[in-house]
DNA sequence: GTTAAAATATACCAAATGGTATTTTTTAAT
DNA sequence: ATTAAAAAATACCATTTGGTATATTTTAAC
C-alpha cells in the first residue's frame, strides 16, 4: 500500500471537504472554503487536485461509499433476506447523527444541487443512485427466490417505495428539524416488509 | 388592480426565472442566467428588482404557489376528507409533465440547495414546507374528526410518510429519469388511505 | 402631439472567484 | 548530515460575477 505524504493529504482534503460539499452543493462551495476546511493553502490543495471538479467528484465518492459502505456491511451480518432488506433502514436508524453531520444524504442532495450544473457530477450521483436502487431491488429479488417473499412482489415497485421514504424521510427531517419524519418512514418500511413482502 | 409596465415586467422576469432557479440552485444560477431567460438587459432586472437574492425568493414563492395552489384547487374540489387527501397524489399524477418541465419539486429542490448557502431563502422553504406539511395533517385531522379515518391514526406520522413518499418518489424519477417511480409512490398512498386510515 | 416620468438599455466598475507561477519548506534517500 | 525531489505556501493573474451610474427609449397623462 502506497502511501505517500500527498496520499495522505489527497485523503485529508477528500475527508474534510467532503461534508462541505454535501452542505453547499458544488455551486455553493468556493475555493475559499476548501482552504477553511482543510487548514491548507490555496497551492497545497491545487498541488493534489487539478481543479476544483476533480475535489468535488472525490468528495461525493468518499460521502457515498459512506452511505453505501455502512448499509453493505449491515446487510452482509444478516443470512436470510427479511433481515437483510430491514438492515437497510437500522443502519439509518444507527447513523442518523452521521447523516445530520454530514449535512443529508449525499445521494439525493448530490443529485438535485449537481443537476443543470455541473453534468459530470450529475452522472456520477446518477450512477451511484442507481446503484443503491439496484442493491435494493436485488435484495427483494433474491428473497423471492428463496420463497421469503411472495412471488407476486414487484422489486422494482418495493424497492422504488423504500428509497423513496428514507430519501423524502431524511431531506423531511433535515428541514423541518425533527427526526421523527425519518424514524417515522423507517418504521414504515419495516412494516412494509413485514406486512407485504414476507410470505 | 394596479398592473403598469413595471408589474408585468416583474411577473414576466419571475414567471421566467423561476424554473431556471428550481432547476439550477440559488448559487448555480448566475446574473447571465436571468438575462437569457427572460430576454431582457441586467439594466431592466435590476430597474425592477433590488438584487438577485431578491428576485430568488420571488422565483420560489412563485413555485411554491404554482404546487401549492394546484393541490389546494383539487382537494377544494372534494367534500369528504378520504377524497380531499386523495386528490394530493392525484394531483402529482395529473400534472407530472409540470414538475418535470420545473425541475422538480420546488420545495425539496429549494430547502436543499439554498441550505447552508442562502439563509433567508432556506428559510422561506422551511416556512412553506412546514405549511405544505399541516395542511395534509390537518386534513388528516379532520378526517378522524369526522369518524372517517380511524381514532388511532397518527396524522403527524401519516402526513410525513406521505409527503417522504411523493419527495422521494420525485426526486428519484427525475435523478433516474423512471416516471414509475413516482407513479409507484402515489399508488401507495392510495393504499395507505384505504388500508390504514378509512375506517 | 407634447412632455415629464417611468422603464429599459448601455457602459462601466469593484470584488470575488478559480487557477497558476514561483518561492520556500519539508521529506526521505543516500 | 547532505541533497535532490516532493510538497506546500506565497504572490500573482485573468475571468466571472453581482451590481451601479448614466444614457436612451418608451409610456401615458395632459
Amino acid at each position: 500500500m502506497k502511501d505517500s505524504k500527498a496520499d495522505k493529504t489527497r485523503r485529508h482534503i477528500i475527508e474534510k471537504v467532503a461534508p462541505v460539499f454535501n452542505k453547499k452543493g458544488y455551486a455553493g462551495t468556493k475555493v475559499i472554503d476548501l482552504i477553511q476546511a482543510t487548514g491548507l493553502t490555496k497551492g497545497s490543495i491545487y498541488g493534489n487536485f487539478k481543479d476544483k471538479d476533480e475535489v468535488a467528484l472525490e468528495a461525493f465518492r468518499h460521502n457515498y461509499k459512506e452511505v453505501l459502505g455502512g448499509t453493505m456491511a449491515e446487510m452482509s451480518l444478516e443470512t436470510d433476506y427479511t433481515s437483510k432488506l430491514k438492515a437497510i433502514p437500522q443502519y439509518y436508524r444507527n447513523n442518523i447523527y452521521v447523516l445530520a453531520k454530514l449535512g443529508g444524504c449525499p445521494l439525493l442532495n448530490t443529485a438535485i444541487d449537481s443537476a443543470n450544473v455541473h453534468p459530470y457530477l450529475e452522472k456520477e450521483s446518477v450512477k451511484a443512485f442507481r446503484n443503491y436502487y439496484e442493491i435494493i431491488k436485488e435484495t427483494i429479488e433474491k428473497g423471492k427466490q428463496t420463497k421469503e417473499f411472495y412471488p407476486h412482489v414487484d422489486p422494482h415497485q418495493y424497492a422504488g417505495i423504500i428509497l423513496s421514504l428514507i430519501e423524502g424521510g431524511i431531506a423531511l427531517s433535515k428541514s423541518l428539524k425533527d427526526p421523527t419524519f425519518l424514524m417515522e418512514s423507517l418504521k414504515k418500511i419495516d412494516q412494509i416488509i413485514d406486512n407485504e413482502l414476507k410470505a
